[in-house]
Order: C-alpha cells, then structure tokens, then sequence
DNA sequence: CTATCTCGTGAAGTTAACTTCACAGAAATT
DNA sequence: AATTTCTGTGAAGTTAACTTCACGAGATAG
C-alpha cells in the first residue's frame, strides 16, 4: 500500500476534519491545514504527493495556491475543490493546472475515487521517469554499444581485443569508451581474467531490444 | 527464406561445384571463385552475407584474404575451409577473424549446419542495429519527451500549452522542441485542430516503457 | 480594437556524447 | 632480452543534443 502523504487544506473546520479522517480510515498518511499560507510552510518539511484544496478561501484561495506549489513542485497531483458544480468552476479549475476537481456537496465515494484516481495516474507517471530510465535507453541507442551486447550474447564471453577485431573498429580506443559506458550501467561486467561478459540485466536488456526490434521497422 | 548470396571460394573445382551444389540444392543463391583475388574483385558487384574460403590456396590464402574482406566488410560472416583437424588451425582461423570453420573432410550436413547457424547469427546482429532503432531509443532516453508521452497516454489528446504547464516547464520553447522531435520518430501526431496525440507507434512505446520500468529497478 | 494568449520559427549559446590522438604499463611472443 | 600484442588512461577535438533568447503571426478575450 501507498503511504506517502496527502495534504487537506481548507479553512472549514468540520469539512476538512471530515476529509481527513475518511482518508486516515483508507490508511492513508495525511496533513491537515487551515490556510494556503500554513500549507505552503507545511510543504518544506513534508513534501506531498497529493493536495486537496479548497478553491473559496479566506487570504489566499486555491486558484492563487495552486501556480504556486506546481511550479516548485510540478509532480504533486493537485484536487481542487470547487463550491457550486458549474462548467466554467470545473475547466478554470483545470486550465490554471489542477488535476482534479470536487464539486461541494461531494460524497465520501467521490472523494476517495477522485484521490485514488489521481495516485494512480502519479504512480503511472512515476514508472515512466524512474531514476536510471534516462541512462538505461541513451545506453542502448548507441549502434555499437548495442552490437556489443549481441556479440556477448553469442559468445558468452570475450577479451577486450576480440571484440574490437569482430565489430571491425579500427580504433580500439572507441571499443574501450563503449564498454566502460556499458559497464558504469550494468549490461556489461568484467571477470577475473579481464574478460567482459553480459551481466544478468545486461541479457535482460538484450531480449528487450529483440522484441523491441519487431515493432520498429 | 532468405534469398542472400553466399560465395564459396576454393581452387579445388571439385570440391568447389560440390560445395556450390550442395547450397543451390537448398535455395540459397550462390557464387563460385577460384581464387581470393577473383573474389575480392566479384564482392565489388554483389556483397554476400556469407564467404566460405579454403585455407589453403596457390596465391592469396584464406588467411590472408580474412582481414581484407572483414575490413571493408565486418559483417559479412566467413567460414574457413582448414586442411587439417588440429586445434591449431581451428583457433589460428578464429583468431584472425574466422567466425566458424570447416575440417576437411567435412560431410554435406556439416556444411549446411556451419551455414545456417552462421546466418542465424546474422540475423541476430541484424536486429540489433535495426535502422530507427537509435533514433527511437535515443527518443525515449529523454525525461521531458516520456513524460509528453505519459500525459498524452493519460489524456488521450492535449493541445500545445496544456502539455506545456502540465509539465511545469517555464519556457513553452523547449516543449516544442521535444515535441518536434517526437513527431519526428512518429511517436506523436497533430490533428486538424493543432491537438498532440500519441500514433499508434507511441502507445506502443508507452506500454514498452512500463515494461522496462520493470527491469530497470 | 487593443491586449493577451497560443503556437510556432530560427539563431545563438551551452552542455553532453562521441571520436581521435598520444602515450604507457602488463602480458605474451619470439 | 627484445619486441610485439593487449588493455588501458587522459587530454584534446568534433559533433550532436539540448536550452535559451528574440521575435512574430494568428486566435481570443476584454
């Protein structure tokens, strides 16, 4: 189960006691605030991973929070909670970079689907932007860092100046860039005896590209 | 079937009209050379994907003719036709480049069993270095341009400043730029009305992506 | 009708990726 | 013992990728 925080900020006390524990009843780890003002201090010491806000607020409402907190943290999911259910509330709620809205009165359900739509949607864009992601496939896009992942593939195992002859590379300086490229990402490790060798996320990689391979051309 | 050329180059006709037989027998198109010197001026007009050379030849021998042929051409494979049984020739021929070898006398299965297996190989490699598989890797390596694809995959259909903010990034420059260069790999489209969509190429990708995701970690 | 927002181009400027060159110690050969 | 081959390092140099800036035409809103 998730347990990252949820903020709830609304200056209706019972309102905002009533959200948080429906959300503490589903396990879920959340912050209470009375202002946008507290909110925003409340978010140094704990980032979020999604915010509740009511749109109609004493001092700063929700329309002037929400740039605010998506241009420091542009990954929190943010649920605006608008006071009458009309069109225009909903889009401008949207357009100014909300995620989501709740239309008051909104039940227990709405609330609860609307939170777990949104941590999903965080959680598939998460998957997407995964540290070593951005390594992993810059890695495999290079020709012959692919062709020496095929060659270890075949031969299991090769020295430094086997490779370098059978890609036919005149420079084996260039070989030797492309294996510390592919070592520093664990495709490619080396033994004892200086050979290299796949490692085991080095041949995972390689089936990868091979069914990747069907769908491109 | 694959219809590539194989050459076979040995001075022995006998030998040579056999081996040649024995491949038109099984569909594979074929080309006959005396010597390597012949040869190397015959590949000027057809690249083979395969060169089966004897080792022992008056004027230029196999062992000789292997560096010039995997120079110009590291991909085709060769298939040293050795004398003898010796370990030493066998390793001396794949030291110097050999991908596979023949002992005289060899039988018409071991013949074809070296073939296939060394286009099985071929093909292998091949798909590797599929073109447009740079290209699209190199696409994917980029953070901004998967998270593109992650909002257009959540979304369905963005247009250019909805895509913008809900990335949080200030300057609506760079997301074109991103953007152009997903078009560019045919994972993104544009529509009449100037709204971004994944192709069908692109949802493919977001699905490979989260099944990368899974290996990375 | 003026002002703002949208969506885009193109030219620098910057950073990262890749290549090439010069050199060198360790290991294997002769 | 001398020499070649193997396996590297590190410093340029080059090319490609990305970012930033300056500008503008067309739509939309006030």
């Amino acid at each position: 189960m998730t347990t990252e925080t949820i903020m709830v900020i609304d200056d209706d006390q019972d309102l905002r006691e009533s959200i948080v524990e429906i959300l503490e009843d589903n396990n879920f780890s959340v912050i209470g605030c009375e202002t946008a003002e507290a909110a925003l201090q409340q978010i140094r010491f704990e980032v979020p991973c999604l915010i509740i806000v009511d749109n109609m607020m004493p001092g700063m409402g929700g329309m002037a929070f929400l740039p605010l907190v998506k241009n420091d943290y542009p990954k929190i999911k943010v649920i605006m909670i608008t006071a009458f259910s009309t069109v225009d509330n909903a889009v401008s709620a949207m357009k100014s970079g909300a995620d989501d809205y709740l239309a008051k009165p909104f039940k227990r359900d709405e609330l609860l689907v609307a939170v777990k739509r949104n941590l999903e949607v965080l959680k598939f864009e998460q998957q997407l932007s995964k540290p070593g992601m951005d390594e992993t496939l810059a890695c495999l896009s290079n020709p012959i860092r692919r062709q020496i992942l095929a060659a270890l593939s075949l031969k299991g195992e090769m020295r430094f100046m086997d490779i370098t002859r059978h890609l036919g590379v005149s420079d084996h300086t260039k070989v030797n860039f492309h294996l510390k490229n592919l070592k520093a990402n664990d495709l490619v490790s080396q033994d004892r005896e200086k050979a290299y060798r796949l490692t085991a996320h080095g041949a995972k990689m390689v089936d990868y590209l091979h069914v990747l391979s069907q769908e491109i051309s």
